[in-house]
DNA sequence: ATCACCCGGGG
DNA sequence: GTGTACGGGTGAT
């Protein structure tokens, strides 16, 4: 017997659980989620508030208001959902200091009784590491409609529908959609799994289903909600779309698409649920930064203190320009360009992570008011750090930090759960990694930018002395960036024992490398940070930086550099690799024939980029701009964030129409701009072969038969 | 020359 | 409703 889901419906006021058992049924309660205010010394507001509107009951109780203040009296009243943000925004108005108001009733509902989403509903612990995963059932559901070519629309009626094993088709779309309404409640699933069910199966579904005035249910009720609606979003420096979430009741919708659920299959998300309290449905959409905030808001709860409402106001937030100065210092040894052998990949294991709780940071305790005189000062900055107690942020991580320890040894030590444990680390990394980064968003609930400050100025500290250890004992040391150094040398495995002992974060060696090429910058020659490519002892390529590690290149410009790799990657050493270097510019000599006697399928042809902006946004004529006005030509508007995929059919044109042919509109007939795919080629070539004085320029006029193989040299 | 615009990371 | 800042490349104006 586990705990299903949990859904809150604020109309009613109503929290209903599933509990599945032999059958899966709805257990409902009515509850109303606590909202905190502080009067901030006007009392007379006190009987105020139970006469405004939604507030049911109200008493007294002792919280601490900010992270490391003292508990002091408050005001807790339990308040209908509906008129929360009327109510609060009044008391705002006067003053009053609002916390807990925009939490999510369903985690609030959890955590006052002790429960947590896929709980056995007895003696289960959430912060378990040895439990038992429930035996899910589970339907594979996908929509296919019948359009064989051209932009396929909700217009375009369905051709089949595949439930499970079962393929409905060849009939009328009512009774398809009713066969598998028939066939979803046979079979009775916990959880119907879609690829991109957000984004196109479920919204087809509903839309076709609404035209033959057939209600849908997908559910266990009937009650199917959207989450959200979709929505464009700034994430990662970047705009990325979100559709909206399609919701069931009683039975999980997980898209299979969606980012955790990539990183982690239901193992993954079921071990993220239990430990942050947020149901799966909704948990398998939200990104990891958002996981993180939930087990922040979840230990500020668990230790009495109130999360304000509306977003983090921190009293200090520097300017642009004072960010630069902060972090000017950041630590990168530029790599020596061209060709190195017998070169020692070392990284530090979580490091920024490892940082936070190792040196307590945490924004209660970076510039804490108590130990001004603290004798942990943050290099670089002088920064004192609290000396009396332990931050919210080194108890929310060291935690995490273990668990995902504790499953990477069972990764070894249990190989018949290899997998699924594997799935359950790769989700913490991934909280791992964002914990850091949300330290410095300006809308991070326990965000302050001296921690992220303070992480980066250990970071660097570690990495020189790290450094330093390395030279001493007679390493070179050809490139370094973050957590990562490359390096020559004897005996690895000493150092980073050494490094381990005495910073007290694991330095691993991550790989050795028979040979390696860093790469140029194009533009002004020195190394590039991020570029490089190398054959590791195991015979396996790294490659970073270049086309081939791009998500927008088409499949063209990747074959080539994979294959001219495959070539360099057959060289054990360093002078076997200059003797492929021709074989490596022969490849590219058999794609720029196969260009231009135009053999390249249309797919191979395919740029495939997210749009920052709406077609009419755009303040440059360029590639993507054209295919967003096809597409619009098309009857679809592309919102910014969603992903375009166009052909280059005359690169210079000034016209939307002749300049690309976006892919849904290309056939066998499409004729691509070998000039400018060639130009592609000849750089793509570069990014490999400049550091041995092959610029596109030189390997154009190769291809061309101008220069002689003799004449090439480096 | 300068600005616009897009992508990466880890495994 | 939730990652920044930056390096790198290419293209438009």
């Amino acid at each position: 017997m586990f705990l299903l889901d949990v859904r809150y419906d604020p109309e009613t006021c109503t929290i209903t659980k599933w509990i599945k058992d032999s059958r899966c049924t709805p257990v409902r309660e009515v509850y109303y989620p606590r909202a905190y205010i502080s009067l901030e010394g006007k009392p007379d507001l006190r009987h105020l508030i139970t006469s405004l509107p939604g507030v049911r009951e109200v008493c007294s109780e002792k919280k601490s208001t900010f992270l490391g203040r003292e508990p002091e009296e408050v005001i807790c009243a339990t308040v209908d959902p509906g008129s929360i943000y009327v109510t609060a925004s009044m008391l705002e108005a006067k003053g009053c200091g609002l916390y807990n108001i925009d939490l999510d009733p369903v985690r609030q509902y959890l955590l006052e009784h002790c429960l947590f989403p896929v709980a056995k509903l007895k003696g289960d612990d959430p912060h378990a590491i040895d439990y038992e995963i429930p035996e899910f059932t589970s339907m594979n559901l996908s929509v296919l409609p019948a359009k064989e070519r051209g932009i396929v629309t909700f217009d375009d009626p369905i051709r089949s529908i595949i439930s499970g094993d079962t393929v409905i088709e060849d009939k009328d779309e009512a009774e398809m959609i009713g066969s598998m309404e028939s066939e979803i409640a046979a079979s009775d699933p916990d959880i119907i799994l879609t690829e991109n069910g957000d984004s196109f199966d479920l919204p087809y579904l509903y839309h076709r289903a609404a035209l033959h005035s057939i209600d849908l249910q997908l559910g266990r009720e009937k009650d199917v909600m959207l989450h959200r609606g979709a929505r464009s979003y700034f994430s990662y420096g970047r705009i990325l779309y979100k559709p909206g979430g399609y919701l069931l009741s009683g039975r999980l919708h997980l898209d299979a698409s969606s980012f955790l659920f990539r990183e982690g299959g239901l193992p993954g998300l079921v071990d993220l649920a239990r430990i942050t309290g947020i149901p799966l449905q909704e948990l398998s959409r939200l990104s990891p930064g958002s996981a993180v905030t939930a087990l922040q808001v979840n230990q500020a709860l668990h230790d009495g203190v109130l999360v304000p409402w509306k977003r983090n106001l921190a009293e200090h937030w520097k300017t642009a320009e004072e960010l630069l100065i902060a972090d000017r210092g950041a630590l990168v040894i530029e790599p020596e360009v061209g060709l190195h052998e017998n070169v020692f990949e070392i990284d530090f294991a979580s490091l920024f992570p490892n940082i936070m709780v190792n040196h307590n940071i945490s924004p209660e305790t970076v510039l804490c008011a108590c130990c001004k005189d603290s004798r942990h000062r943050v290099p670089f900055t002088d920064y004192n750090i609290c000396e009396r107690r332990i931050g919210l942020i080194p108890r929310v991580i060291k935690p995490l930090v273990e668990r995902r320890m504790a499953y990477k040894k069972r990764i070894a030590a249990d190989p018949a759960r290899a997998e699924e444990y594997e799935m359950k680390q790769n989700v913490l990394k991934w909280l791992l990694v964002t914990s850091f980064g949300y330290m410095g968003f300006n809308k991070a609930r326990f965000g302050r930018i001296e921690c992220h400050e303070s992480i980066t100025a250990y970071g660097r500290e570690i990495l020189l002395t790290t450094m330093e250890l390395a030279e001493s004992a007679g390493f070179e040391i050809l490139h370094g960036i973050v957590d990562s150094l490359w390096v020559k040398g004897r005996d690895p495995e000493k150092l980073c024992e050494l490094v381990t002992r005495k910073i007290g974060i694991p330095l691993e060696l991550k790989g050795e490398f028979r040979w390696i090429v860093f790469l140029p910058n194009k533009s002004n020659g020195t190394g590039a940070l991020n570029r490089y490519y190398g054959v590791m002892k195991n015979g396996k390529l790294k490659v970073r930086g270049i086309e081939m590690r791009r998500s927008d290149m088409p499949r063209l410009i990747i074959n080539l550099q994979e294959a001219m790799l495959k070539r360099l990657a057959e060289a054990k050493t360093a002078s076997e690799f200059y003797t492929r270097i021709p074989d490596a510019i022969q490849v590219l000599r058999q794609y720029t024939r196969s260009l231009l006697n135009n053999e390249f399928a249309p797919a191979d042809m395919v740029f495939e980029t997210r749009v920052s902006r709406s077609w009419d946004d755009y303040r440059q004529f360029n590639d993507r701009a054209a295919a967003l006005q096809q597409y619009r030509q098309e009857g679809i508007e592309m919102q910014p964030g969603q992903i375009v995929r166009y052909i280059i059919t005359d690169h210079r044109s000034k016209s939307y129409k002749k300049r690309v042919v976006i892919s849904e509109l290309s056939d066998e007939n499409t004729r691509y701009d070998s000039t400018k795919y060639y130009e592609y080629l000849m750089r793509a070539a570069e990014s490999i072969l400049l550091p041995f004085g092959y610029t596109a320029h030189r390997l154009d006029e190769m291809m061309k038969g101008k220069i002689q193989w003799n004449l090439c040299e480096f």
